[in-house]
Order: C-alpha cells, then structure tokens, then sequence
RNA sequence: GCCCGGGUGGCGGAAUCGGCAGACGCGGGGGAUUCAAAAUCCCUUUCCCUUCGGGGAGUGCGGGUUCAAGUCCCGCCCCGGGCACCA
C-alpha cells in the first residue's frame, strides 16, 4: 500500500486470514475447547455437557505418510468437523478426534529406502500431519488421539487377540464363548468328537491340538499367499485378481504355510444378517454381501468306484440333467478315482491325446499349473480331461463320466460339480466341446432360442420332480436325498477365514510363546504387552519365489527365546515371530478414542455403554473412502462381534453410520510424449491448455506426485487461509460426490468470507460497524427462511447448499446503505461458525461475546417468518408459463383462479378461449387448459 | 456378463413430495470507481430466432402416463465403480 490513498490495514486477506487463525487455534488448545467429557473416569468433567445428547463422530483414521497432506485429503476430515461443530451448537455432547493407523507395511517399505527406524519415521510423520491437521482448525479433542504402534495402545490389540485365542464358536449359541466352556463339555461328553471314544482317552498333546483347532484364533498348516518382494504372505483381500500384491504390484505365489488364521468364516451369518440394521450406503452393503458370498443348496454325494464324491450345488432339482461330472484339476480324489487305461473306445476329444489318463491328467494339471489367474480369466474356453472312470447318480442309478476341468475351482464348494449343460452355461460350453449328452430339466418358454436356459419353469425329464417349480423341486428333492443318504442340505460361502500372520517388523506381535512340544501358549494378560524388540537390521531380506518366508523378529535371538513362568514354573519358550496384519489396529480404534488412558481395560463399560448407544448402537457416523468396502469394514465388525459375544462391549455393530465421502480429482497434463507436466504451469486459451507454449492434454485424476498435480493445503494457507480452503471444499458439492479441484475457483469461497467480514467490520479501523436498529420485514424474512435451509442442509451433510443460502443472506447484508443491524449479524456469524470457525469466533468476539462461538446456540428459525405474506403465483396455459401474479400467501383457491383469469396478459392470451379446465395448486400455480 | 452409482449451461453444481429448470459459485461480457491498474460495487450471462414487444427449443436418446415430467413407467445409449468360470 503505497499509494496514500484509504489503506485497509483490516481488510480480510491471507494474511490477516493467519493472525486470526493462529490465534484462535491457540486459544482453543489453551481452553480445552473440544475435550468431550466422559460420563467417569480421568475424562469426566464439570461443564455440565455429559448431559447433553451424545454423539460419537469418527473420521477413518489415516495412515501417517512422509510425503505429507495435498487438499485432497482433508476432504472427509472438513465434513466430520463443520457436522460436529454444528451438532454441538445445538445441543450435543460431541465426541471428536483423530488417531493414527501408524503400523504396516508402507512404513516398513519407507523406512527401508531412507534407512531409518521405522518408530523414528512413524513419529516424525505423526507429529508433522497432527500440525498441518490442526492448522485446518479441526475441534479434535486431542486428549483422545491415539496411534496404532503407541505401546499402551497395542497392549490392547494383543488382549483382543488373547480373547480370540481364549474363544471358540459355539454353532447352537451362535456365539463366541470363552474356550474354557468347550473344554468342559468335552470332558463331560456333551460334544462327543469321535464315536465310543471318551475325551479322558487322549492324550494330553492331542487335547491341546483339538482344543486349539477350534479356537477363533488358530494356527492352520493352509495355502497363502506368498509375497517374496516384499518377504511376507498377503490376505486374500491383499491381492489383486490378476494374482499382484494390492501395495507394490509384485508377483504373488501360493504355498502352504503354516500360519495364524481368524475364524471369521463363523460368523459369515451374522456378518450378512446385521448388514440389515446398518444406515451405510447399498453399494457397501452390496460388496460385503458378495464378499461373504453365501450360497445355498446341497451336497450331493455320487459314488464312483467304491468312493463317496460329493458335490455342490445351488441347483439340486436339476440332478436328473447331470450328465457328467467335474473335478477341480488338484481335487484330492482324482488320483484315486482315474483308471489305468482309457475304456474301448473312447472319443478322442476326452483324452488329450495321451496314451492312459494318468499321463493326461499329468500333463493338464502341469499345464493348468502354468496358467496364470489371468489366463484363467481370459481365456475361458474349456478344457480338460476324462479320467477313465464313471460315477453313479443317486437319483437314477446312471453311470455318468468323471473329467477335471480348471473351471472347476478347488476352494469353492467341495472343489467338484455335477455337470448340467442343460440348466448352466458354462456346462453347455463344456458338453459342446466334450460332445456330451445335454437334457433339460427345466421347460424354457416357448419363444426361447438360447442355449442353457437359468430362468424358472416346470420340471421336465425329471421323474418325480416333473411339473414342479425350481424352488418346490428343490425342497423335493433334498428331502430325497436326505432320506436316501443320497446327500443333505448345504450353504457356501466364499469368505475365507482371515489370515493373521505377517513376516514383517513393524507391526504387533503375538502375545503367544511355543514351549517343547511345539504348541502355542497364551501370553498371560499380566505380561502384556508384548514389546517390540528393538532391532538395527529389521528389514525383510530380499526373497526369491522357492524361499521361505523368514521373519526379521528372528533376528532378535535374545528376545526371540525367553524363560517365562506361565503356571508351571519358570520355562525356556520360543516367541512367536510374526507379527500381525495392518488391519489389526484399525479394528478397534474407536473403542479406544472412548477410554484412551484407562490402564485397567481396553475400555470401560460404563463409558463404553455411553458412547455406543443408539438405536441399532456404534459410532453414530464414520465418514471415509469407498476403499475399505470390504477389509477393515469386515475385519472391524468382525472383532466388534466377538467382543459382543464374549460381553466386553455392548452393541452388535461397530459403526451405525457410514458415509462415503467423494474424492478430489485433479486435471493432469501430459505432453505429446505422454510426460506429465507440472499442472500448476499450464495456462488455457479458452480450448487448449500450454505448457511452455507447447500444447498439452489434459485429463484427470487423482491428486498426486505421478500426475504432477499436487496441491497442498499449505499454498491455500499462504494465498487464502484456512476457514477459505475449508469453504472452499465444502461449497465444492455434495460430501459423498467426487470433484474435481480447481485453484482458480477458491477465490470465490474468500469473496464470501471477505463480504462477511466488510459487511461487519470497518476494513480501515477493525472496528465493529454492525448497529441496533432493528432489521427491516423482508431482510428478517429472508434471515429466518436461510436459518432454517440451513438447519435442514447442516442435519443432512448437504454443506454445499448450505453455504449458498448463506452467500444469498450475505448478498442481500451488502446491498444495504447503513451498518448491518446486529440482530442480522449475529446469527449470520453463528451460521457461518460450522464451516468457518475463526472467523466466526473473532467477529463474535467483536460482537461483545465473551464465550467461543463453539457452544452458542445455533439459530432457530422463527415459524411465524417462514411463511411469505404475498407470494408470486405463475400461471401457465396448458403448462408453459405465461404470466405471473402476486397474491396474500393464505388466498383461497377460488381467488387466485380469479385473479389469474383477470390478468391482463392471460386475458388477451385467452382471447374468446374457453378453458377447458383450470388447475389451481394452492399458493404454488395455476394451470388453464384450452 | 451381473450388481451398484451417475448423465442438467463454458465449468463445479441447485431444483428429488410430479408444480416457475439452471439457486449459489467459477469463468465470460458490459458498466461505475481510478491518472491507470489491482481491489471493490452494480448489471448481464442455457441455446436459437427477434421488428427488442417477444417467440421457439431445452435436463443422454426413443416412447409412454399426466392438466403438468430433470423428477414416475417401458425400451435403449454413454460414463464411473464393484464382482466375475463361486457350481
């Protein structure tokens, strides 16, 4: 300002934007301002707000990355705080902070090019995103903010891995019970494991293995995945379907290993069932379904000889169609069933064109060894080969052909089908290629030109099933097979138990020790918790394909082995050396921002039972990305459930709530050799975009270094400031939407908060300008129907709107000639205060207000204002508007069709017309049909 | 192939109880202010035609229901996401 002339030493600018900002960040710390008491405990207060409504708002919690935050990451985090602030300004007692998902593998892999420790990075990383979060002016209560690697945290993850170990899934009670009750009904009989044999006749070794094999957390000799870059085995939602691990893209090959395994396949049920009272979107629910992907049918049980081969089906009323049968390619019978030479005969196309079956079959499970996942998913054309030998229907008595086939997968169902071309396509294809015999069972309709046919319809070629329904056939039809031990009723689910191992460092270890004879041992709760050693070469070795996994924690010989008394005396014990799986201290998070300095439990239940109660119960809203559809949402409602059961909390589901927030996407550059170019440098004409005078295409995605297309919430502190950037997001659309970011726009979001401001404060002086005199009629009006817009917009996380009837407020405060009256200004301030609290605080402030803005009541609207005294009807002849007319909001029907008849304009259009009819909605519009 | 979303101005998006399509913002155009500029304020901005009064078209496409359809129904097309030889 050089000029001499005015100088607005207080006009609002990044600057001034900061001072504001800064101090009022500090003052929130300094005040305690978002610590949200506890009903007892360290956390229990005296502000009187326990008795207020709870509501417990939760972000998913990030992972602390070293390449810091771009604007595109505190999207979510906005959204939770402007709700929160909302919802405490109307009377809530809001539980709201941020943790840190601080173990796993990224860590690990960062820690391993920098060589540094990965607590040192971890820590490092944690404080640097705990301050670029703060800067946004998020009311966390900081008190509540945990990480994952936090010793007393992880003391608690390995307790809940105890309880798991201590549980096991009792199928009557359809619930998880300590392991103490099992191990009492075997002893006194009431679950008999093998007929005539008494529990006292085993030995005590093989007690402990049956009584392990069915805890929900066992160890299980089971194929994995095994990841030899980055020297661990994955979960099989770790790996992608082209057969890569998720993180990194390296090959991923399958092995048996033995590893630790979370039996969550029993509560596959209860998982599907309860997705029912959760309030998350169906797109989630629908992906969880298909997850768990449960199936039901039977399991028939065909003979061939002299061996039981069962097999399932969703489609038992079709069995009179089998005409033959297949097995998966490694399918354990196959050695036992296949014959030494091919029967007289033979179609050429069965056997491959090999000499016996042994030497086909041989050569097809080498080759389909070969196929990658991916070509298994291209190339769909069928293959596969006759193993000599026949089965016999149960039904029929027909001896049918046994072939393998790699359609046929062996961890689905008992890894064998009946074949029924004529009900299922890919049958048909097989029977085509095999030239196999194909019999419908079901009648297709009449117009039907298809080849297999899947739809309902009587039963035909089917004996006693003829003219039933596909599902009457069914239930037919296991009765047969049920009286006839021809077979039983049987549901699937894809959902496989979760594998719990990782041969990593960073992460939790087990509390569990190997003694002699080889078996595991709980660690006692008492010794919790199991530290971490720490290690100088912790990372994972570099592996090839035929390695074994080899766990860095075995590098620490010292800790590896030790002497601990569990009961018996003091004993040499080998530790385990895996440590647990990224998911496992993201599953319980939540119940830890409840209770976080309790040192006697996890949590307590009485704080436990404040928090989590509503309706259906859990965290009342959980915002986060679409990406966790499955694993943590899965795992985590997984865990919450065992914890139900065994009483240590006291709802069934974790989050009641889930929303999914959108995603920021960036435009992107690239040159005409396909380089990406720094976006911030390319200019536009109107149609093409330049970099350095050279023509650039743009497209977009998501925000990040790869693209060059950053933006971090620092360039919008420096140029806009926070409460700007946080406008800026929240007007940017709807939460759950993705957008795309534009620099250029923010400056809108500040035109608002600087009309605000202007319309309040002298931009000369910084003095208040706002007066008593009271607020004329339609400004009032206009006041009272933005409160309650607002209101509803807040209560729905529909911020964008939100803030548009806000920016209209304002707009309608600027056109006036005098000072804004206070009576305006101050629930202006208060509606603004969600979105943009600084602001709000230091204008409420100026207001004479002595207490932060953040506990003031937000504003009600005045019923009586809502309602307009006139109104502005549109007429329309035969639904096109043609004129308009003001009438007193309450007329009668009888007088707006009057008055709309009297118009001028609708008169001379009607000219000698007569409406033909005439459609008055009440203080909306009229309609006049010619 | 199946299952979810979603297609509205130059752009982000409003309007979801069937009742004025385009709120609000960005960008564009014009003006005021200024020596000038920035900033600010005001007007304007769906498209086409216009004698400047106005007229016509319009929410992915084609039909339908209705006095009235972005909104409901039927049949398609396109984009994004998820699953995919799961018996």
């Amino acid at each position: 300002m050089d000029s001499g002339q005015a100088t607005y030493d207080y006009r609002y600018d990044a600057n001034l934007a900061e001072e504001i900002e800064l101090k009022w960040q500090a003052r929130w710390e300094k005040d305690g301002t978002y610590h949200a008491p506890n009903p007892s405990g360290p956390l229990a207060d005296s502000t009187g707000r326990i008795d207020l409504p709870k509501l417990f708002i939760m972000d998913m919690f990030p992972y602390p990355s070293g390449t810091g935050l771009h604007v595109g990451h505190p999207l979510g985090f906005i959204g939770t705080d402007v709700y929160a602030r909302y919802k405490r300004m109307t009377g809530h007692n809001v539980l709201h902070t941020m943790g840190y998902d601080a173990f796993g593998l990224p860590a690990e892999e960062h820690a391993r090019q920098t060589g540094q420790h990965p607590r040192e990075n971890t820590n490092a990383n944690i404080s640097n995103m705990r301050k670029q979060l703060k800067r946004l002016g998020l009311g966390h209560d900081p008190r509540r903010s945990i990480s994952t690697t936090d010793l007393d945290y992880y003391k608690w993850t390995q307790w809940i891995f105890l309880q798991l170990f201590n549980s096991w899934y009792d199928t009557d009670l359809k619930q998880a019970r300590p392991i103490k009750e099992l191990e009492i009904k075997l002893e006194e009989g009431s679950i008999v494991l093998e007929e005539n044999r008494q529990w006292s006749s085993y030995s005590d070794q093989r007690k402990k293995e049956i009584v392990n094999s069915f805890r929900l957390a066992y160890l299980a000799e089971a194929p994995v995945n095994w990841c030899p870059a980055l020297g661990t085995v994955l979960a099989n939602e770790e790996v992608t379907v082209d057969g890569r691990s998720e993180r990194g893209n390296h090959p991923v090959y399958r092995r048996p290993l033995k590893q630790w395994m979370m039996r969550i396949t029993a509560y596959a049920d209860r998982l599907l069932e309860d997705l029912e009272s959760l309030d998350w979107t169906e797109a989630i629910k629908s992906m969880q379904r298909n997850w768990i992907g449960k199936s039901e049918g039977a399991v028939i049980n065909f003979t061939a000889e002299g061996i039981t081969v069962p097999v399932f089906t969703t489609r038992p009323d079709t069995i009179f169609g089998a005409t033959y049968l297949v097995l998966a390619p490694e399918h354990p019978l196959v050695d036992s069933l296949h014959q030494t030479d091919w029967p007289d005969g033979i179609d050429s196309r069965w056997t491959g064109g090999f000499e016996d079956p042994r030497s086909a079959i041989e050569a097809y499970r080498t080759n389909a060894n070969q196929k990658s996942d991916l070509d298994r998913q291209e190339n769909k054309d069928k293959t596969g080969v006759f193993l000599g030998s026949y089965a016999k229907v149960p039904v029929t008595g027909e001896k049918i052909p046994i072939f393998i086939s790699d359609y046929v997968l062996m961890g689905y169902g008992t890894g064998a089908i009946m074949a029924v071309p004529g009900q299922d396509e890919r049958d048909w294809e097989f029977a085509e290629v095999f030239g196999l015999d194909i019999i419908r069972t079901v009648q297709p309709p009449t117009d039907w030109d298809g080849k297999a046919y899947i739809g309902d319809g009587p039963a035909i070629n089917s004996d006693f099933l003829n003219g039933l329904s596909i599902t009457e056939a069914k239930q037919t039809i296991i009765r047969w097979l049920e009286d006839n031990s021809g077979g039983s009723r049987k549901t699937s689910y894809k959902l496989r138990d979760w594998l719990f191992s990782r041969q990593r460092y960073w992460g939790e270890p087990f509390p569990v020790v190997y003694d002699k004879d080889g078996l595991p041992n709980p660690v006692p709760e008492e010794m919790l918790p199991v530290e971490l050693p720490e290690l100088i070469d912790w990372a994972p070795r570099s592996l090839d394909e035929n390695s074994d996994p080899e766990p860095p924690l075995g590098r620490a010989k010292d800790w590896a082995s030790t002497i601990l008394d569990l009961g018996n005396g003091p004993k040499e014990y080998i530790r385990e050396l895996n440590t647990m799986p990224q998911w496992a201290g993201s599953c319980w998070y939540y119940l830890r921002y409840l209770d976080p300095f309790n040192s006697k439990e996890f949590v307590s239940e009485d704080v436990e039972k404040y928090w989590m109660s509503g309706e259906t119960g859990g965290v009342d809203l959980y915002v986060g990305g679409v990406e966790h559809a499955v694993l943590h949402l899965l795992y985590s409602r997984f865990w919450h459930k065992v914890l139900f059961d065994l009483g240590h909390v006291s709802t069934p589901e974790p989050f009641q709530r889930l929303y999914n927030q959108g995603y920021i996407q960036a435009a992107a550059y690239q040159d005409e050799r396909g380089m990406y170019v720094d976006a911030a440098e390319v200019s536009e004409d109107g149609r093409k975009f330049f970099y350095q005078d050279n023509e650039v295409q743009r497209s977009f995605g998501k925000m990040g270094k790869s693209l060059k297309n950053s933006v971090t919430p620092d360039e919008m502190y420096e140029e806009y400031g926070a409460d700007t950037l946080r406008l800026y997001e929240m007007f940017m659309g709807p939460l759950d939407q993705d957008r795309p970011w534009e620099t250029k726009s923010v400056v809108g979001s500040q035109r608002l908060i600087q009309r605000v401001w202007r319309n309040l404060v002298n931009e000369e002086t910084g003095e208040i300008t706002v007066s008593d005199s009271e607020p004329d009629e339609t400004l009032n009006r206009l006041l009272h129907q933005t409160i309650d817009s607002v209101n509803n917009d807040m209560n729905n996380l529909r911020f964008n709107t939100a803030i548009a009837r806000i920016t209209e407020l304002n707009n309608e405060i600027t056109k006036l000639e005098s000072p804004t009256p206070k009576a305006i200004a101050e629930p202006l301030v208060l509606l603004l205060a969600p979105l943009t609290p600084h602001i709000a605080e230091e204008l409420w402030e100026k207001l004479g207000h002595e207490t932060s803005v953040v506990y003031a009541k937000f504003p009600v609207p005045d019923e009586m204002l809502l309602v307009e005294e006139e109104v502005e009807i549109p007429i329309q002849i035969n639904g096109k508007v043609k004129s308009k007319i003001k009438v007193d909001s309450n007329a009668t029907d009888e007088t707006l069709q009057e008055k709309a008849l009297a118009d001028k304009k609708i008169e001379s259009l009607l000219g000698l017309n007569d409406p033909k009819k005439i459609i008055v909605i009440s203080g909306k519009l009229v309609n006049i049909v010619l």
